[in-house]
DNA sequence: CGACTTGTTGATGTACATCAAGGTACGTGG
DNA sequence: CCACGTACCTTGATGTACATCAACAAGTCG
């Protein structure tokens, strides 16, 4: 794990590759102001770097803009739990611009380009950004929703139910974000993710994934992930594939 | 479980039994009249009643202002698992006033009393009161810490060392807000409620707790839990004793 | 008093973890 | 080009932490 080094300041937010997605809504013209004011730069990373550290506190606030991360918790025998996944769009650091210090770590999965938002301002933002204070608060109750199911996966779900619910999910959320194509994306992490996810073991999650690709619902090689019916990878999880939440942010 | 039925108004904001302790910041004097115009009313529901439920669009937002209540997700054949316990000050159903429908149910552990905020005022909380805004942020925000502490432990903490960690949350949460006597508390749950919330059996969570009262850590019985030592049920948890959020809402 | 709820305990089974070894792919320097 | 290391995946043998099933005990309540 290398230190994270800011890069100078690059892509202006009128022409952030994250507008005009579908999931994202529309900024009024006082809004992008804010934003393009709001934010204090870029950073950089590659694969593996620690971006936030638990224990530590963070003078920022950041979304991904591009890239792949995970949030995650050790105890101090080195286990590891991971909590979320950060997709291009997500927040990180909100907690550590509410509390004195981070309650978590975030580490990236491959390259990594973050928007630095300095926390002072944040108060800014909700005095006198009411909506896009209401966008903050939305992402919080998101990502809470999230930790939700996976609380669900880990605690009552069966190694089998848990795969096929993550694999799922996380095709769907970059399915909209439009990194797919077609059946298929790449997937920027290994069976040892998966593992700590899922609270299981890796050889444990190894087999699962096995049992996942003989059942013929998906394949996963190389990094590139497909999905091959999607009806059944849904009915192991027992997942609900009408609920689908809008996106209001950016 | 018994539907839930609204009570006529009660106690005014401004003699709110949940002012003055001494985790909750003070309010100013026109988020006071907000606060008092916010509240459509009171909800009052004894012990075992459903407040949301899972798949409902609910109209409101909720506070607890005295009892217990618990969060939980089901899987279609039953299987329970409780997210996180919401005690006096605690928001409940955010979520619902975020999304188009609840994506978990609340219910009543101890007959309990929330207070009733109608979700199209929330906007107007956002736009005219944006510390309120922060608070509410904030709270959520706090959940999300409170559900990774609690991933952690479902995926992988040993039972012991889970069950260790969710006693001495639950107790501090109750000694915060003053509902403790010296070492001792009223739990209003029972131990299926500690195997719901930490993904195990109830017979293993029967077998986990008597574990603790033979290691003299704590105690429970006739639901009063007793901390015997709180060092020792620290240590056993791999939960840090020093760190403590301040509260700044209500 | 029986009916019900909550807690307790033992017998048995299984889903998982741990340990250990090897396999494949890819890069690096000689 | 090969030898070697490293990263990730795979598989089998063994052990254990847990679940499930079943029965009963103790308290509470109408």
């Amino acid at each position: 794990m290398r230190n994270a080094e800011p890069a100078p300041w690059k892509v202006p937010c009128e022409n952030c590759p994250l507008r005009g997605k579908a999931v994202f809504r529309q900024f009024s013209e006082t809004e992008l102001e804010f934003v393009k004011e709001f934010k204090a730069g870029e950073l950089s990373v590659e694969a593996g770097t620690t971006v936030l550290l638990e224990g530590t506190n963070s003078a920022h606030l950041y979304t991904v803009l591009s890239g792949w991360a995970f949030r995650y918790k050790m105890l101090p025998d080195g286990r590891r739990q991971i909590l979320n996944f950060a997709l291009p769009g997500d927040l990180v650091g909100v907690q550590g611009s509410m509390f004195d210090k981070m309650e978590h770590s975030v580490e990236a999965l491959n390259d990594l380009t973050l928007c630095i938002f300095p926390r002072e301002k944040v108060s800014t933002l909700f005095s006198r950004y009411p909506r896009l204070a209401f966008d903050v608060t939305w992402l919080c109750a998101r990502e809470e929703r999230i930790l939700d199911e996976n609380l669900l996966s880990v605690g009552r779900r069966t190694a089998l139910e848990r795969t096929a619910y993550l694999l799922l999910h996380l095709f769907r959320r970059a399915e909209d974000l439009g990194l797919t194509d077609g059946d298929k994306v790449q997937f920027p992490f290994f069976q040892q993710h998966v593992a700590d996810t899922l609270g299981m073991s890796l050889v444990h999650a190894n087999n699962t994934l096995r049992k996942l690709s003989e059942m013929k619902v998906m394949r996963w090689k190389n990094r590139i992930f497909q999905v091959l019916s999607r009806r059944r990878l849904a009915e192991i999880a027992g997942y609900d594939l009408t609920d689908r939440p809008p996106r209001p942010f950016i």
